[in-house]
DNA sequence: CACAAAACTTGACGCGCGTAAAATATTCTG
DNA sequence: CAGAATATTTTACGCGCGTCAAGTTTTGTG
């Protein structure tokens, strides 16, 4: 702790005995230097309390060691728990992350890209907000600095996109509750503000057709990322008013079918698959909270780890290739069924 | 959208007829200059693209326009919440929010304090984990940069404390659970990883007293911020085992009040202050998903926006001022009821 | 209109570090 | 151990901007 505060890597250099432009680059990158010096320069570290000064380090580079994390909604556990994936991998790789959150806010979203450029990341990873961002902006942005699509897809931008295959995660769904009872309905909002919904209604309907029923999509209104709310709400009118089709209501989103769990146990409708249950609800997201619902909600599970990982790792060989990819990919995780009381 | 890149400065300088150390005076404060200064250069910025580099910037000022915002967990709805209403606030007062969490781990903050200082941030808010909190680091950067802490208190830690009333809030649900049932016994955590958990227990036992009843805690094993999980298992052990002194519990926070509640449900309990009903279980917090528990949650409401904007007014007069607070004042909010169905 | 005060321009230096070129030292090869 | 290959040191410049000092222009006052 009685370590001698070093302001400049011209003192450390005086202080340690070794170069300026030694010490400069051991900071770029440690192995470039000769083992016997990079000793030296360990030992004289722990002697000294130095530290470059990013300022002047990035001022001198066109590419910085920043990354930009960009999410529509940090109070989502999904990104949540991605962005706590992601520092670590990030700082392990030598990189800084810079967690910003769109708050659900198209303005929000281009004024976080904004700031973004000022920062001159080396890449960027983006959530993008969907149907509602401002996709010229975006585009420009994704133009100039790599980026990175994750969960939501907007076709075409950025050099790659991961996300979920909802294709495989509905269709196993829609089998599951048509095997195990009456087929689903689909529940979902109209003004669904990300591309995921779209795809998730498509995949249903394919699926539905493809076991030979007839698709039944309940379209609630509402807007915003107020989900919970919105399903309670909605469910209240379609229960209340007789309007479900079926027993068994699939949603498109864990946090709609919180909600509407939330209105059938209000309602006095008891929700699950055993004796004396009048409707099953099944989500999508494995969201952490669906196991603590009343009853405990089954639905999809996506890896976040995995979307995370993945989506990181094709970044960073962008950056340390320094060479966009000629195609771009598109990866899509499978999920897997996590069964458990509500359906 | 045709606008000429400019890159320095001094090109802008060139290109607008306007002197560089005005441009600069403008940059650090636009009303410095004299208003048709400022008219001209507004015109120029219209007509040229130019921001100013931060790196550059920042090198050559002691204070950076940067705020950290240090949370335990991102993932927890109050810190995701806080977050939101801090940014815009920050932006507005010119200055650039840096949001990291800790996700739990002492290490983290610790790390995210360092990788802080690199930042030379004008000032930083801090909602410490606790106890687990490496205090000696905390103190050291405290003394470096200005810091108000919030929610979670240290004592003589920092410029300022800002967080809820536990007193009174805890007292008022006691309070009431008292005057409309059985008096509340206290559910809570053993190994409370935030100092908000012992006062909320004294509170507790306070309130109890001063009724004139005997306190009746329920302190649960258990690491971790993984809460519903914790009071899941717990809840379960105590109402198979019959343990539960009373029929109304009153929960530390909102999460574990959901375990407790899903729990419940799941063993047949019927929760609630209705007929039939066996158990009323109240919480503390108003977590964004405790309307949508079942029963819906009877709890105590802290107001997100207010102690977020406190704690950053405090912050910006410091920083403006330039100077710190004699007195390290503490300022505790009182919480509202929200009567809902669960207690 | 004269004069002082305020704002501006010009010119110059420094911040801490990246990086290039040339000279010197170290390590590796046979 | 000689010679080549590789690292390091020395020296020097530039990045874009903050800021200071001196001189010039503009503004406000009586």
């Amino acid at each position: 702790m009685a370590l001698q505060k070093v302001k400049t890597m011209a003192e450390l250099a005086t202080l340690s005995g070794i170069s300026r432009p030694s010490l400069s680059k051991y900071f770029n990158d440690p192995n470039s230097v000769r083992d016997s010096t990079r000793a030296r320069i360990l030992r004289a570290l722990e002697q000294y309390d130095y530290v470059p000064n990013i300022y002047a380090v990035n001022q001198n580079r066109s590419l910085t060691r920043n990354i930009g994390i960009v999410v529509p909604y940090l109070s989502d556990p999904f990104f949540a728990e991605v962005s706590r994936n992601l520092e670590p991998k990030c700082a392990q790789a030598g990189f800084n992350p810079i967690l910003l959150s769109s708050f659900g806010e198209p303005e929000r979203e281009s004024e976080n890209l904004q700031s973004l450029r000022a920062i001159k990341p080396a890449g960027v990873l983006l959530a993008p907000l969907g149907e509602r961002s401002d996709r010229e902006a975006m585009r420009a942005f994704a133009k100039d600095i790599p980026t990175v699509l994750f969960d939501c897809e907007i076709a075409g931008m950025g050099e790659a996109h991961f996300g979920s295959n909802n294709a495989q995660s509905i269709g196993t769904m829609v089998e599951y509750l048509c095997r195990t009872g009456e087929p689903p309905a689909f529940f979902e909002m109209k003004d669904a503000p990300n591309p995921n919904a779209v795809q998730r209604r498509k995949a249903y309907c394919a699926a539905m057709e493809r076991l030979g029923k007839e698709p039944m999509v309940l379209c609630i209104e509402g807007q915003g990322w107020e989900f919970e709310r919105i399903a309670f709400r909605a469910g209240e009118r379609l229960i209340n008013g007789g309007l479900l089709p079926t027993d068994t209501v699939l949603c498109s989103n864990d946090r709609l079918a919180i909600g509407l769990l939330a209105v059938a146990f209000e309602l006095g409708l008891k929700v699950g698959t055993g004796r004396g249950a009048s409707l099953r609800i099944a989500g999508h997201d494995d969201h952490p909270f669906s196991r603590f619902t009343c009853p405990a909600l089954t639905t999809m599970s996506q890896s976040y780890d995995e979307i995370a990982s993945a989506t990181l790792n094709c970044l960073l060989d962008i950056v340390d290739s320094g060479e966009r990819p000629e195609e771009r990919h598109v990866t899509l995780f499978d999920g897997t069924l996590k069964l458990r009381r509500s359906a």
